[in-house]
Order: structure tokens, then C-alpha cells, then sequence
RNA sequence: GCCCACGUAGCUCAGUCGGUAGAGCGCGUCCUUGGUAAGGACGAGGUCACCGGUUCGAAUCCGGUCGUGGGCUCCA
């Protein structure tokens, strides 16, 4: 089915969700119904609080409707017609989204059995063109989704042309929980939140705790190796710095509040620039020693809205894997391009392949000269030509202290997450005044890149765990390869086998429970490990090992050899 | 923050009409010593999230708190 007639079957079974709302609640006021990528919503005001009990009646009511083949009949009224039709029927959200519309548009109202709707269109002929439909769940919404507005409530469905495919898309649901990683981060222990720390606070388990350091190693070489320097700085500042960064100005709200230092106000930082802004100032800075490239896995924490706290994705204390470029105008487009290349680097590391960039250019209300402004945008697009990369504008969705680039990349099962983003600042270096003596033996203003590659390894632990299902790749996996000996006896020579690879830098384990092998295969495989070396009577009397990979038995080699493949497949990143 | 739902053993979940709590997995002990996805027996483990109310009696009904989940313009 052609995407635009799975949209039009969509927004009409909406509607019919809509007539069988307005049959079993006939108080109910209506907001929209629109066609999601996914299926559909709408949104109602009225007395009763749905609950997934009405998703039931309000399903079945939809069902009956489908069978009797009502006619959506189009009918276009003046702007006049449709107020005076409106207002009548005590339809509210409807005369505002009436209002919306600008003059000289049609006005169209779709009429459906009873139902009667501000539509534009275009909907099916009748209601028995509306595949298989169902509804998932009912949600809170504000009006214009603006929290100042009533609250309205929300029912999420779907529908596809044939029951098969329904039936598809529900198992896709089902895949996606799988993956899920709050169920895989409990399931393989690799993190948890407790309601004794606190919400959003997240404790990483040795398993997980593993994995972050594999990626924070990695990433520190990299950034080593790729012309960066490393700073820590402190988790607090006192109240004097936040003002002048201007934090505690327009940012206090995502701020916890002050605690008392030998009378002084100090505040747990939001964000780690004030304090690489410090140390830039630590003594005057020449032209010939920029760029500075200072990268810092800085823990931040930041309050966010009760509501908005999901697993590793959305959480109240997280480190970013930040940077700050300070460069001079000459170099900033070279900066940029490096940093992209860079970002474009790690990504394919950690298997990620399909990456996308988004552009956010000058909104109306900024700080900076337009000069700057104008090369920061040059810049941006030049690199993001550079590194080839598919590139969307948002015309003046910038902040106002300079423009950015976001890049999406594509996980596993082909959802999109925002991670990288490279932000300028016209604001910091003024509010900071900081300069550098330029060849003419003058001060001048430095362009401040803030760059955050990963993320936060909090989210980017979540992603990748998505993204694998739990199974990492060898060189990210927790454990990389357990020994299971078949019986008692081969216990010593499972241990022998543990400690060579171990002294070899392999993460490896010997499972000596008294189990059956097929029960030790069994949990190995359960917790995703890469390899599994069986040994018993053969392997023992001839110092080899008999290789189990997640593809299957692999047959038996010699420890040595099973060492070099290792070896070899962690260095490749594999 | 707001709307809706949920919170029972470490995990996944059952628990009827209000009458003092159950399974599987996991954990412990013992037996079994095995060849590629679960060997067997026995046992321990619960302030039913927390606080309050109704009741002779609350896991169960009511209110509050905490936590978790789905969602909060993919623009008629």
C-alpha cells in the first residue's frame, strides 16, 4: 500500500475512533486526530478518565463501524458556516484550530455516520476500507502540547490494511521490548536505579561497568591520539561563576539548588565549560598556542521533570564526553571538519554506519556580530560537504549563542537517536572576556566550539546496548570467552586455560559450578557471551580447546591459535 | 510538573467475594561427574513499596507519599 493511502486509512480510522468516542461519551470535546508514521492518535477532552478498559468498548464500537461501511462525505463550508457549525455542537478546540487557519484556505468538514469532523483530508471512501485496527494506549496530552494548557487525553491505536500485517507490527513491538535496555541492563546486571538514590541516578554493575571502561579507554587513546588534551575539574563552583556564565540566569531551573560553603553559595555543575573557561584564563594565552582541543568525560547533573526520566536515556546525573575547541577564526573551519571526521571515526567504531546531520542556523533573537555568525555557518556547511554527509536545515532553529550541528545515527533495527552535536559560542568567551594576543600583539576574541561526541556514556551505553541486543562485540563484551570444563576432573586444566588467556588481557571466566555442560552452554548464551571453550577429556590431554561462538560449535583448535584469533578480533574492534 | 496505568520472594508473575501468601526461575545444601541450550532431591527466602483511613479483620476497599512505565503539537 502506497505510503499517502496508509496515511488517508490511518487519519479515518482516527476519525472512527473519534464517532465511537462521541457514541459512548457524548460530552466528549475533540482536538485532532492525525496519521502518525506509526499508526494514529486523537485527542478528546471530557468528564470520564479513560482507561484501558474503554480502549476495549471504544475498539469494539470502532469494529461495528468498519462493518457497516459508512461513507466519509467531504463537504466545504465558509469560515462563517464552520463557526456557526462548530459553536453549536459546544466544539471549543475546534473553533481555536478553526482559527488557525489562514484566510483564503478551503474549509473542509468530513462527515462520518454521526461524526463530524474539521478535516482537511483526505480520508477513504468508507469505513470498510479501514483495515485492522487496534488500540494501544491512553495518555495524557496538553493542548498545542503546551503545559499551560488544559490537559487533554490521548488514545494511541493502529491500523494496517490486513491482519497479517497488524500482526507484524505487534511483533516488532515485541522485538523492541526485547531489546529494551532497562530489561537487558537488569537481565546481564549491567546497571540499576534504587529508590533509596534517588531517581534518574544510575549505578553501574561490574558487567556494565566493564563495558564503560572498555569505551572510556578507547576514547581517551582516541582523543590522545587525534590532538586533544585531558582536564578533570571539579563537580562544584561557587555561585559567582554560575552568574558570570549566566547560567544561574537562564538555566537555573535544571539546576540543583545551593549548598552553603563556609558561607558561600556553591552550586553542582550543569555543564563542564565555565570550568575549561577557568583554566583557559589561567594566564594570558598567545596565537601560537591555539587551537586547544580539551576534551573531559565530565559528570554532570541536571534536573530534570519527574516525567521525563527513562532508564539510561533521560536521567538526572550523566557524563558527557564534552570538549571545547578555542581557536582563532582562521582555524575554525579546519576545526570543524576535524571534529566531524572525528565524530564520523567513533561511530563506525562502535558499528554505527548510517549517520545523518542537522543544521541549526541564526534564530531572530541571538548574541554575536553577524560576521561571526556568517562563518560559523560557512564553516559548518563546508564540513558537513567534506564528510559527505546527508544534511537537513533547521532556518533559525539555532540557540542564541551560536549555531550547531546535530548528527542522528541509525541503530540496529533502524530508529534514530541524537547524539553528537557541535555547538558554537558567541556568548561564553564575551561573558568571560576571554582573549588571546594575536600576532599585531593585540587581544582578541577566540571562537568556543562545545562538542559532545558520544553523548552521554550513560545514553550511549543504552543505545548500544539497543543496538546489539545485549550480544556486544568482542571487544566491548563484558566477558569476552568462559571456559566450561565438562566434568570435575578437567576443573584444573578449565583454570590453566582461564589464566593464560588472562594473563593475555582476555576478559574471561571458568564456569566450575557442578552443572551438565548443556545447562553451563545454556547461561553462557543467556548472558551473550561471544565464546565458550568446552574442555574435558580430548581438549585436556591435548592442550586444545573446543570453540562454541553465538553462530555455534566451531570445532577444536589449539589454545594458542584460539588466543591469536582473539587477539586479533579485539584489535580489529570486532 | 501534568494525565493514565502499575508496585506481591533477587527476577517473571498468580492470588476469586476482604478471612494472616503461592508457582517457575534464581539462591543454599546434598546426590549426580556429564561432550555442546535446563540432571535430581531437600531447603532458605515476604513489614504484599511506604504512611494513614474504613473494617471484628486489608495484599485486596479509600486517601496521601515514594518509585516505575506509557505519553505530553509527526500541527484542521
Amino acid at each position: 500500500m502506497a505510503e499517502h493511502d496508509l496515511h488517508a486509512m490511518r487519519h479515518s480510522a482516527a476519525h472512527i475512533m473519534a464517532a465511537a468516542v462521541q457514541e459512548l461519551h457524548p460530552d466528549a470535546k475533540f482536538d485532532i486526530g492525525p496519521a502518525t508514521d506509526e499508526g494514529f492518535y486523537y485527542d478528546f477532552d471530557m468528564a470520564h478518565r479513560l482507561g484501558p478498559e474503554d480502549l476495549k468498548a471504544i475498539e469494539r464500537a470502532m469494529k461495528k463501524m468498519i462493518g457497516r461501511r459508512l461513507p466519509f462525505e467531504r463537504r466545504e463550508m465558509t469560515r462563517e458556516e464552520a463557526q456557526a457549525f462548530f459553536a453549536a455542537r459546544g466544539q471549543s478546540y475546534k473553533l481555536e484550530r478553526l482559527a488557525d487557519i489562514p484566510a483564503g484556505e478551503t474549509i473542509s468538514v468530513y462527515q462520518c455516520g454521526d461524526f463530524a469532523d474539521l478535516c482537511r483530508g483526505p480520508h477513504v471512501g468508507h469505513t470498510g476500507e479501514v483495515g485492522s485496527v487496534k488500540l494501544l494506549t491512553v495518555a495524557g496530552s496538553y493542548f498545542r502540547g503546551d503545559e499551560r494548557n488544559p490537559m487533554l487525553q490521548r488514545i494511541y491505536g493502529t491500523a494496517f490494511p490486513s491482519p497479517a500485517e497488524l500482526a507484524d507490527h505487534l511483533r516488532r513491538i515485541e522485538e523492541a521490548r526485547k531489546r529494551d535496555h532497562r530489561r537487558l541492563g537488569s537481565e546481564l546486571e549491567l546497571f540499576s536505579t534504587h529508590e533509596a538514590i534517588g531517581p534518574g541516578l544510575i549505578c553501574w554493575h561490574p558487567a556494565g561497568a566493564r563495558v564503560r571502561h572498555v569505551i572510556e579507554t578507547f576514547w581517551r587513546d582516541a582523543h590522545y591520539a587525534n590532538g586533544y588534551e585531558l582536564l578533570y575539574t571539579p563537580h562544584l563552583g561557587r555561585a559567582t561563576l554560575w552568574q558570570t556564565s549566566g547560567h544561574l540566569e537562564f538555566y537555573r531551573e535544571a539546576m540543583y539548588s545551593a549548598m552553603q560553603v563556609d558561607e558561600q553559595d556553591y552550586y553542582v555543575k550543569p555543564m563542564n565549560c565555565p570550568f575549561h573557561i577557568q583554566v583557559y584564563q589561567n594566564r594570558p594565552r598567545s596565537y601560537r598556542e591555539l587551537p586547544l582541543r580539551w576534551a573531559e568525560l565530565g559528570t554532570v547533573y541536571r534536573y530534570e521533570k519527574g516525567g521525563v526520566l527513562h532508564g539510561l536515556m533521560r536521567v538526572r546525573g550523566f557524563t558527557q564526553d564534552d570538549a571545547h575547541i578555542i581557536c582563532t577564526p582562521g582555524q575554525i573551519e579546519d576545526e570543524i571538519c576535524e571534529v566531524l571526521r572525528f565524530s564520523l571515526f567513533l561511530w563506525d567504531a562502535f558499528g554505527f554506519r548510517e549517520v545523518k546531520a542537522y543544521l541549526a542556523t541564526r534564530p531572530p533573537k541571538a548574541v554575536g556580530e553577524p560576521e561571526r555568525w556568517e562563518q560559523a555557518l560557512a564553516s559548518l556547511q563546508h564540513a558537513v560537504r567534506r564528510a559527505g554527509l546527508d544534511c537537513e536545515v533547521d532556518e533559525g532553529g539555532g540557540a542564541f549563542y551560536g549555531p550547531k550541528i546535530d548528527l542522528k545515527i541509525k541503530d540496529a533495527i533502524g530508529r534514530q537517536w541524537q547524539t553528537t552535536t557541535i555547538q558554537f559560542d558567541f556568548n561564553l568567551p564575551e561573558r568571560f572576556d576571554m582573549t588571546y594576543i594575536g600576532p599585531d600583539g593585540r587581544r582578541h576574541r577566540p571562537y568556543m566550539v562545545h562538542r559532545a561526541l558520544l553523548g552521554s556514556l550513560e545514553r550511549f551505553f543504552g543505545i548500544l546496548v539497543e543496538h546489539y541486543g545485549g550480544a556486544f562485540p568482542t571487544w566491548l563484551a563484558p566477558e569476552q570467552v568462559r571456559v566450561l570444563p565438562i566434568s570435575e576432573p578437567f576443573l584444573d586444566y578449565a583454570r590453566a586455560v582461564a589464566g593464560t588467556l588472562r594473563a593475555a588481557g582476555v576478559r574471561v571466566s571458568a564456569d566450575t559450578e557442578a552443572d551438565t555442560i548443556g545447562a553451563k552452554i545454556r547461561r553462557a548464551r543467556n548472558q551473550r557471551l561471544p565464546y565458550m571453550l568446552v574442555v574435558g577429556e580430548r581438549e585436556a590431554a591435548s592442550g586444545e580447546v573446543s570453540v562454541r561462538s553465538r553462530a555455534g560449535e566451531e570445532g577444536s583448535v589449539s589454545l594458542d591459535a584460539f588466543l591469536a584469533r582473539v587477539r586479533a578480533e579485539i584489535e580489529a574492534r570486532g
